[in-house]
Order: C-alpha cells, then structure tokens, then sequence
DNA sequence: GCCTAATCGAGACGGTACGTCGTGTCTTCTG
DNA sequence: CAGAAGACACGACGTACCGTCTCGATTAGGC
C-alpha cells in the first residue's frame, strides 16, 4: 500500500501478522487504544519492522482494512439501477458497521485530518476508484434511459454516500435496509427534472476537483 | 459544556482563557498538536483547572466550537424554504471549511470514535438540536404546502447534511454556493413523490432513535 | 511550638484534631504517605488553618512527638548513675521504636536536612534541653565519685546517644535491655583514665557549639 | 547497584550522565530540590531511561553517593589500632561533612524512611560491608594483643560509628580531629574489662542481626 | 551449496504528553 | 470575623508511546 522499499526479501509472516493483529487489536480494545507497539507485540514483530513498511498507524489500519473492503462492496450491474444502487449501499452500510471494519474505517478516517500522505492514500485507493465507480454504473443507466441526460451524476453519488458518511462519522445506528431503499429512491427521484439547476453535459467528475467547473 | 461539577466559584477567567487557548492552537498548530499541557501554558491555567470542568481535549474544543457555531448558522424563516435551507447549509459550510473551526470540528469527529461522552455530548448539544430545527424548518414549509404532506423530513435533512459531512471528512473541498444550491434544489425535487416510500404520517425524527418507526 | 501568631481566639478543637489526625495517619500509612492535605481531611480542619498556626508538616509532627516524648523518658536521680542512665537510654530506645513515635521521629530528622526553622526547632526544643540533662546527671554523679573528675561528659553523652540514633536512622532493630546495659557499662568504663585524653577542666558544653573549644 | 535489569546493551554514556548530574543538582539546589525530572533534563536523559535502571531518586543518589565514598574511606592496618580507627573515623567524617555528600547522604538516610528498597540497598551495600570491615580490623588488633579478648567489638563500632551519624542526622558540627582522636581513645579504653559485660567468647556479630545471642 | 548483505527479533534511547497529586495562596460562604 | 470548604497556579510524579537507533541471529538470493 503506502509501503514505500518494495522488496522481494520482505517478510510475508511479518507482513501478515502484522496486519492480523492490528486488526484485533481494533477488536479487542478499540482503534484509540491500538498502538504500534501494541501491534509488534502481538505480532511478534519489532516496531522497527512496522516502521520500515508502513509510515503510521493509519498506513497499516488501511492497508487492512482495504483487503476486506474491496472484496466487500462489489459493483454489479443488473439492468436494474436502483437494485444495483441499493446493493452497493447496503454493501457498504453493513462493512461499516461491522467490527472491527466500521471502528478501524472511523480512526482512519480520523488520523486523516492530520496526516496529509494517509488522506492521499485514502482518496487515491478507496475512494476516488469506488466514486468513479458508481459514477460509471449511473452513467450506464443514463445511457439505458433509467436517468435522465443531463442529470449530475457526482452530486447524485455524494446524496448517496453522504448520509452513509454523516451517520457512520457521527456514531448514529447504521442505516437499516428501508431506509437504503428509501435514500436510493428519493436520489434516482431527485434527478428527474435535473436539467433545471444542472444544465446538460456536466461530466462525472469527483469533486474533489472542484465544483464550480462542473456547474455553470 | 460536559463540565461536571458546575459551581459558582468557578473562575469565568480561567474559562474563556482556556478556550481562547484553545482555538489559538488549534490555527497555529492543528487539532493534532494541541495538547492539555500546551493549552494550560497558553492560557496561563493549571492543568489540573482543565481537568476539573472538562474531562478531556475534545470536551474543550467542542465548548470552543459550539459557541461559535450556534452564532454562526442560524435558522431563519423568510417564508422560502429554498432560500432558508441555502442559508443555513451555506453558513455550515463556510464554518466548517474556516480555520480553526474547521480542524476543530474534524477532530472532535475523531474523537467521538473513542470517547462515548463526547459522542453523547455532540450529539446532544450540536448536532441534535441542529437536526431538530432543521426538521422543524421544513415542516412549517409543509405546513404551507412548499414540501408534500408525507415527505419523510428527517431523510431530507440527512440528504442535505450528508455530503457536507462527506467532504469535511475526507479532506475535499467545500461546496461553493452552486453546489450548496444545487444540492438544496435536488433534495426539495426528491420529496416530490414521497408519498410512495415514506407513506403519510411520518413523524420528523430523529433517525438516531430508529429508522423502522418511521417507515412502514 | 513553631507556630507564629499566638492568639486567644485560637480554636482548641482544631488544634487537637489537627494533633491527632497526624500521629493517626502516620500510624496507618507511614510517616511519607503523611500530607497536609490528608491531615485537613481527616481532621476536618481546613488546610489554611493549619498554614495558619504551623509552618509545615514536621512543624506539626514535632509539636505532637514533642507532647508525648517529654513525659516519656523522665530523667531521676537515685543516687545509682548507671541505673539512672539504662532507665534513661531504655526510655528513649522505647520511644523511638514504638509506632507512632518512631517513624514519626525518623521523619522529622528527615525533614531537618532541608528546612531550617525545623533544625533548629528541634535542637532547642527537644534535643539540647535532654543532652543538657543527660551531662548535668552526669556531673551530679562526678561531685559524688561516681565518675572520675575529669572526664569528658559531653563526651560521653555522644557515645550514648549516638548507637540508639544509629540503628533508628538505619532501621536496624533497636537495642535490647541487655545491650544498653552493655552499652552503659561501656561508656562509664571509658570514663576512667579520661584524663589522658581530655585534661581536667573541660565542662559540659553541647557539642553543636564547638568542639576545639572544649579540648587542648 | 539496585539496577534490576542488568543488561550488555546499557548506555555507560547515560549511566555517567545521570550519576553526575544529581551530584551536581545536589550541590547547586539540596537534596530536596533535586527531582528525577531535573536530573533527567541536566543530563540529557530521558526520564524513562532513569526509572528503568534505578527505582528511585535514592537509588541514583546511593549508586553516586557510595562510588565515591568506597574510595575515600579505605581500611588499612598500620599494626596501630588507634591511628587506624582514626584515620578510618576521619575518612568518614570528612566525607560526611563536605557538599553533596554530606547532603546527599542525609537525604538517602531520609528516604530510607519511607523507602524499604533503598534501606536494604544501604545496608547490604554501603553499611553492613564497612561495619563488617571495621570489626575485621578490630579483631585482628584483638589477635596482636591490642584489645582484650573478649571484647564486644560490634557495640564498639556502633560506639564509634554512633556519634558520627548523631551529628550529621542532628546537623550538628562534625567532630574535629581532636574529637575524633578523644573518641577513639575512649572506646578502646571502655573494652579494657570488657569480660564483665561481655564474657570472652561473643562473636563479633553484626549488631542487626541480633543482640540478646551475642550476650549472656 | 557457500557467502554476504538485507531483514529480522529485541529492546534501549531521547523525547513529549499524559492524567494525578500535593503544595501554599486565595476567595467565598457559614456559624 | 475565624474557620470550613475548596478553586487556583505551579510543578513533579511515574507511565505510555513515539520514532530512531544499535545489536546479534536468521535467511535469502547471487556467486
């Protein structure tokens, strides 16, 4: 991941173990309390090991965590856009309130606020990928006529993911199955007369590059 | 705030010292390099002061940011809903992408994960009463017809808060004033229909008490 | 004792309460685990009143060891000089090796080594009026033959005093009856050719003040 | 000394940094001025790296303290008896009355108090092997025919010991060298008829070990 | 199948901050 | 108006991790 000597002679165990334990660490006593040292503890690992392959805490709680995720929320298309919608969602929803995923998903989330190569790493790895995703499943169904053309396809995934983002980060109860449904519908609703605020031909593009372009 | 043993001796001047401190720190350092000790040197308290009305770092930064922000986002009711929720999104926005506040909320955030009374106090203090008149906003535009009579409300606000949070959380910019409008205009078009997933009679709540309640 | 501001209006019950709680916490948690904090506490004395009337926490040790101490190793003269002098010596080894008392001696020697007022406190309260005597029996039994004319009393004095201090600032097991016997029998033996070593003529002075003085 | 783990991969370079320091610190501020906190910023060590070799600020002042007194208190054996007890007696004196040792050693004797480590510490290390040297040289001036045969050597070298620790713990002057040769003289002389208190044969035990044993 | 260099475990090190405790001063309220 | 109650600034405590740094002892490739 953000592992920077990329070397044959590495240590697989090492690597492993390392990545195991963190991970039930995160378990047994929560992110908070999860240290490196903790890690090469349980890991029978010297901290010096950690430190050559990862550079923080974050770096391996990431590279963990992203593992299991991608496996987790996989991108099918159906025919059908609202099932395929509420598929991914509720994919996502229940990684991320499941243990010791949601709390380790929270601390990464949290050490991005200060630690500039994690939140890259973040954007670049697991996010932007699955963004650009989602962007390209609903520009299929526009193609299929199931969204209208000049709907704003990014600003659809983040009313799709925001809510997601806005209970996880404020350790509200996950959204249950309904409700997934009920958020899908109310985005694929909203996009109907889209042309109005959005004129047509806005591309997909993450936001993170900027909005002002993206509208007129 | 969460200070506990609320007396009459307290030292008003000790107080505002330590959260002036604070938020000093905070733009000049970051969240993550504030620390008890250096906001005890800054204001020119003893720690153990510090310690005795809040129980921890993030206790003092959301009594600093809370008296701010309440002053900061308003709820006004010109008679559009689409103007008033523009408003208030608007001033989030611009408060949370606004030094020191913005760091500060983003750690508070961070801290939530593990520490449950600051969660509790969050969620009681800041975002609860927010989500409340929110909910409450909208439902006076119900009252005069500007949004259908069984929208689910409490949907709608996370729709609005939702990717405000998305972007605080992972580091990309603010929405402009477009973005915030366009966002605005696509949650009011998605409650248009409402009627087919949120039947009639909902109750506006708060979706930290449940999501199943208030669907059928 | 040490305590500066006589005044009439001084209250009895808190000078007593403050008196007690200090042998009692020495008692149960040793002499270092002894704070004024914990004295107030317990004595339900506010901790200004103490700072009123003693300087420090041996100021109020010494004036409650000294209340005790002075009844407890009575100075007789029944015409035997070694009899007298094994009461005396067995009086003082009693004391120090008794809880409160001894501990509580221990830390107040303790306490001399860096705070003056207590040195001296000590000296002129407790150890000068008792070395003064312990020579002055000496010199009643030098008038009546019991000890050669010109021996070196303070001398002598030191030799006594000086094993029981030893083995208290050691914590070595405090003498025995038979060993002060011994002890005794040696000191007044030593006395005999004293003439030698120290000319006639040489008085009973307390050693603090000199020594050169004293001899050729 | 007490250093529990004795380790190959010790830093001597903080050892020595340490050890010199709190010498100094002494010197500059008093014993009771001096804090580990202190030590650790004089020497350019980390506190961490204090607590794991030494268990406490005695500790460090025992190691300190007993390096150089070992040097400047020898035993030797001259064949003369009394010139070696005062020179011996001098040694001590000396040392005991010049900055930091003087100091220094009454603040172990302090902490020995309220400190059982660090009073076995002294004891084993410092106490018990010149009490035992200075009875080893007693007995071989007993052999040569210097001192009686049944001489109760241990009370004798409490008698000589005693008041030297009686003036320091009292911070009274230390003996001159006049004192010191009267003192000398005098216990030698008390062991002249030593067979009336202590019959031939008592061993010339450490008197912590026990006294009733090594008399009738 | 050696040899040699990277990698490993272990853990000491200089630091920074933690959260607690005691000090001695002070202020406020109560009997 | 002395005294209890206790807040306050200060400073040290002993602990926990940080990230860096030696140390031998494996443990692979490349020869």
């Amino acid at each position: 991941m953000i592992t920077s000597p990329s070397s044959l002679r590495r240590s697989e165990r090492s690597r492993r173990a390392t990545l195991d334990a963190a991970l039930e660490l995160c378990t047994e006593k929560g992110y908070g309390r999860v240290t490196i040292e903790a890690i090469a503890a349980r890991a029978g690992v010297s901290k010096k090991t950690i430190y050559r392959w990862w550079p923080s805490k974050g770096a391996v709680m990431l590279e963990a965590f992203t593992e299991v995720f991608v496996g987790a929320t996989p991108f099918v298309d159906t025919g059908d856009i609202a099932a395929d919608l509420r598929t991914h969602i509720n994919g996502a929803v229940k990684m991320v309130s499941t243990p010791p995923y949601g709390p380790a998903y929270a601390g990464i989330l949290s050490e991005m606020h200060h630690d500039d190569d994690l939140a890259r790493a973040v954007l670049e790895q697991l996010v932007g990928p699955r963004f650009e995703a989602a962007v390209g499943r609903l520009r299929g169904a526009q193609e299929q006529g199931q969204v209208p053309a000049g709907a704003d396809l990014p600003l659809a995934v983040e009313m799709l993911y925001g809510p997601v983002y806005y209970r996880h980060v404020l350790r509200t109860p996950a959204q249950d199955e309904a409700t997934v449904a009920a958020l899908v519908s109310h985005v694929l609703r909203s996009l109907a007369g889209a042309g109005d605020a959005a004129p047509a031909g806005t591309p997909g593009e993450v936001p993170a590059q900027g909005d002002a372009a993206a509208r007129s």
